[in-house]
DNA sequence: AAACGGCACAACCGCCTTGGC
DNA sequence: AGCCAAGGCGGTTGTGCCGTT
């Protein structure tokens, strides 16, 4: 079907009042109608295109419509372990900064990265009963979560039956160890770290927060000492298929272990 | 087989920022 | 400098799917 020859329509201004503006789900004939005017016309300036292409919809939801879901670089489907432990990352760094973590993921949306956050962390969070925000979960994300996370990755990147996407990160991030991580793009690069003081992250384009445990003793995650007490606790059986491995680490007998280390004064 | 609940994801809403006039 | 429209962003809601009872 010609999307030109029967859905465009002049170029007469309307407002949305009067043009009953259409809301909910997409349909595949509409999406077909914004990739053709989108290819013409080029992405922004989203309501001439909502105007041209004839649809009944804002420029505001075509707009949206296009960047979560019509771009051809969009990627959807699991969000892998590298992903994962970036978006961990990028958010105790620039907090609920989706637009910009996304930046960083090449492929995802803000959108998929922020239902990700909603759907996932937080619901850890309040299996933990802990606020999301609260220092305590940061903590158990930076010190426990994130760590195990670079664990896995590079193990699974050693294992001859790695998975595509883990292969592909270990290639992009060079020669890796389990002590160092780096991981590039264009607009930056994330560094990871492992020593005494436990897993660091970094951003080189942006140094503006370490992780710098306040009493790093307190924290029993020292791979250089080998007694990781929290990892062995809380590591439970990891799955390194990109799925769901968070809540394979965050099972019942794990989740209760960290309870009590967050009980513990020492902690605080 | 039906009802229910939880989850994941798409889409909307409202506020803020930016740029043009 | 002030106004307005458009775009961008984060929060929230709606909906369909799937597993469990």
């Amino acid at each position: 079907m010609d999307v030109y020859e029967s859905g465009f329509v002049s170029e007469t201004p309307q407002s949305e009042e009067e043009m009953d503006v259409r809301k909910g789900p997409w349909t595949e004939e509409e999406d077909l109608t914004l990739k053709a005017c989108v290819n013409i016309h080029g992405e922004g300036r989203w309501n001439s295109v909502a105007r041209l292409s004839g649809l009944k919809r804002t420029g505001k939801s075509c707009r949206l419509r296009w960047l979560n879901y019509l771009r051809p670089e969009v990627r959807r489907g699991n969000i892998s372990l590298q992903e994962q432990l970036l978006i961990l990352q990028l958010h105790s760094r620039w907090g609920n900064r989706w637009s910009k973590i996304a930046q960083h993921l090449p492929g995802r949306t803000d959108n998929e990265i922020k239902n990700y956050w909603r759907t996932r962390v937080q619901k850890q969070a309040k299996q933990l009963k802990c606020d999301v925000n609260s220092k305590q979960f940061r903590d158990a994300m930076r010190y426990v979560w994130i760590p195990r996370l670079i664990e896995r990755i590079c193990a699974s990147s050693e294992s001859p039956s790695a998975q595509p996407s883990t292969t592909a990160f270990a290639d992009r991030i060079g020669n890796t160890t389990t002590d160092q991580i780096t991981y590039g793009n264009t607009s930056g690069s994330l560094q990871v770290s492992s020593d005494s003081q436990g897993a660091q992250v970094s951003s080189v384009s942006d140094q503006t927060d370490c992780y710098n445990p306040p009493h790093v003793s307190n924290y029993p995650n020292s791979t250089e000492t080998g007694s990781d007490l929290w990892s062995e606790n809380l590591a439970g059986t990891w799955n390194i298929d990109g799925g769901d491995s968070m809540e394979s680490v965050w099972n019942e007998e794990n989740i209760g272990f960290l309870r009590q280390q967050l009980c513990d004064d020492d902690f605080n």
